[in-house]
DNA sequence: CGGTCAGCGTGTATACGCTGACCGGTGCCATACT
């Protein structure tokens, strides 16, 4: 384990290692008491030491957390870790802290006012910062940051750049104007999941030079991949009621909406025996809190829930993922099934689909973007003076989302003065121009949404087919692949005699250890009773 | 698209059915307000 006490022990053994990038197993075994790397690991690391840019897209699992721990002790200064849920943040400082290095902390919404200002005039004190972009776009934060030495800028779940970044959380754009006014430190983007097309994404918006680029395959090969088609939300429940009593839990079940999810957790209380709960973004932060404790400890069989929950769920044994509705994407929906089985033994997706799933994706994405009648109205409107933004708003009925977005795009041209929109007649090609790129982002967005609506009606391989989308190959399928290589109703029932016999294995051996006992009892009784 | 809900009319049942509008997922932050 970390067994650091001080400052200065840190200083004198990350000199040390700083040497020779061939000390990197002792420098590991010093400091974390580890023997060797986890695959991928040390490839990381060593770029990351060579100060090279990195976008490393490694499966959940790998220990993504050590490839910017040691080298931000060894290379000394501060290191960044923008990260995209306070929670995630909480987690990873609490087990940095128990594992001996107190030397982090998170800047978030959690810390009043003064603690934030203490902690921003202690920077110098730590060895690692999480926070999140929005955190980080915040002036006071970017004043103290600009005094530090940064020496590595990192960001966790970077497929939350793309994903997230153009349209719902905007800060994630900003980060690359915040790097560079922090000197350009190297960088380093960690994912589970980024299609060629993400990863260019990545590569772009944080403006990477020289990276180097390190890729392992997404196909997690203990998950079967089963589809399912039923005609109406009927059928979709009976089928998810045969399912669930076939496949072995812990599971998830996601749905498409916040109501569904206490919905499917009534019908599951109903008609199983299962312990199930809800979650979504709806709920409290304590009641969150709560049911994920629950889920992680056991105390739950099931968790219903929209795609609020997964990310940084940190839960080995998941043995089921359920999609009752359609995820927007083929990488959303690999994120999703690729939260079952991380201990690595046999797990299950299921996706049970009715042909007008697509219709409530699609209706996120419609109105994710700004009316076009308003930006044909802000682009050939001849009178531009008397716009304030709010108006706008209100005439158009924008969404806080929807909203944001359009602030955000019309303040990087410019286009904003004191909550004003400042328009004259040369501005105009600017708002054509972003019209263009709504149009371009949607038609994108709706592509992506045609791409997963194929991989549902595929009449091929299902695994191959995914792999296929993120541009990688496999060569050899494993025995339980998809219900295109095999029907779900087969594999279900050959995976059940296999656990069945695991499980009777188990109960056998316990049967053995109570019959000794019970033998052992009628033996002491029987010296008692009928002894000589 | 499908569900939900407010508003309305019916016309006396204090409920019911119809219609049209609207909403549906993901999180961070700050600020204003209670």
């Amino acid at each position: 384990m970390f067994l650091l006490s001080d400052s200065s022990s840190i200083i004198a053994k990350t000199e040390r290692g700083c040497k020779n990038l061939s000390n990197l197993d002792a420098t590991l075994k010093n400091l974390f008491g580890f023997d060797t790397f986890r695959e991928g690991q040390r490839e990381i690391i060593e770029a990351v030491m060579n100060q090279q840019d990195v976008l490393a897209i490694l499966p959940t699992g790998r220990g993504k957390t050590l490839c910017y721990h040691l080298p931000s002790l060894i290379l000394g200064g501060l290191t960044l870790v923008i990260s995209p849920l306070v929670s995630l943040m909480e987690d990873q400082v609490t087990q940095m802290k128990a594992s001996g290095n107190k030397r982090v902390a998170h800047l978030s919404s959690l810390l009043n006012q003064q603690e934030k200002q203490d902690l921003m005039m202690g920077l110098g004190n730590l060895d690692l910062l999480f926070l999140s972009p929005e955190m980080a776009s915040l002036p006071f934060v970017k004043r103290a940051l600009v005094r530090q030495k940064i020496t590595l800028f990192v960001i966790d779940e970077a497929h939350c750049i793309s994903h997230w970044g153009h349209e719902f959380r905007t800060d994630y754009l900003r980060l690359n104007s915040l790097r560079s006014s922090l000197g350009n430190p190297s960088c380093l983007a960690l994912t589970a999941t980024a299609t060629p097309l993400v990863e260019k994404d990545i590569r772009g918006q944080l403006k990477m030079e020289n990276e180097v680029v390190i890729r392992y395959p997404v196909n997690r090969e203990n998950i079967y991949i089963g589809i399912e088609e039923v005609a109406s939300v009927q059928e979709k429940h009976a089928l998810l009621i045969a399912r669930i009593n076939q496949v072995e839990t812990p599971a998830i079940i996601y749905t498409g909406t916040r109501q569904e999810t206490e919905r499917i957790a009534g019908l599951l209380k109903r008609e199983t025996n299962f312990e199930s709960s809800f979650y979504h973004g709806g709920l409290t932060k304590e009641d969150r809190l709560l049911i994920q404790h629950q889920f992680i400890h056991d105390e739950l069989d099931i968790i219903c829930c929209t795609n609020a929950f997964g990310m940084g769920i940190n839960k080995s044994n998941v043995r089921t993922v359920i999609h009752l509705h359609l995820p927007s994407s083929i990488e959303q929906y690999v994120q999703e099934i690729g939260r079952a089985g991380r201990d690595q033994s046999q797990s299950t997706a299921l996706l049970i689909y009715q042909p007008e799933d697509h219709l409530l994706p699609l209706s996120f994405i419609e109105n994710e973007f700004p009316d076009d009648d308003l930006l044909n109205h802000l682009s050939d409107e001849s009178d531009f003076s008397h716009y304030s933004l709010e108006e706008l708003r209100n005439f158009y009925q924008l969404d806080d989302n929807s909203y944001r977005m359009l602030h955000y795009y019309l303040d990087q041209e410019n286009l904003i003065e004191e909550g004003n929109l400042q328009l004259n007649e040369q501005q105009q090609h600017v708002i054509k121009k972003l019209r263009v790129k709504f149009q371009t982002r949607k038609k994108e967005k709706i592509l992506q949404l045609e791409r997963i609506k194929s991989f549902v009606l595929s009449r091929t391989c299902l695994r191959r087919y995914v792999s296929h989308y993120f541009e990688e190959e496999i060569l050899v399928l494993p025995e339980f692949c998809c219900s295109q290589c095999q029907l779900t109703e087969t594999y279900l029932k050959e995976i059940d005699s296999i656990n069945y016999n695991v499980r009777s294995e188990r109960s056998i051996h316990k049967e053995s250890d109570w019959s000794k006992e019970l033998e052992n009892m009628l033996i002491t009784n029987a010296g008692g009773l009928y002894g000589k």
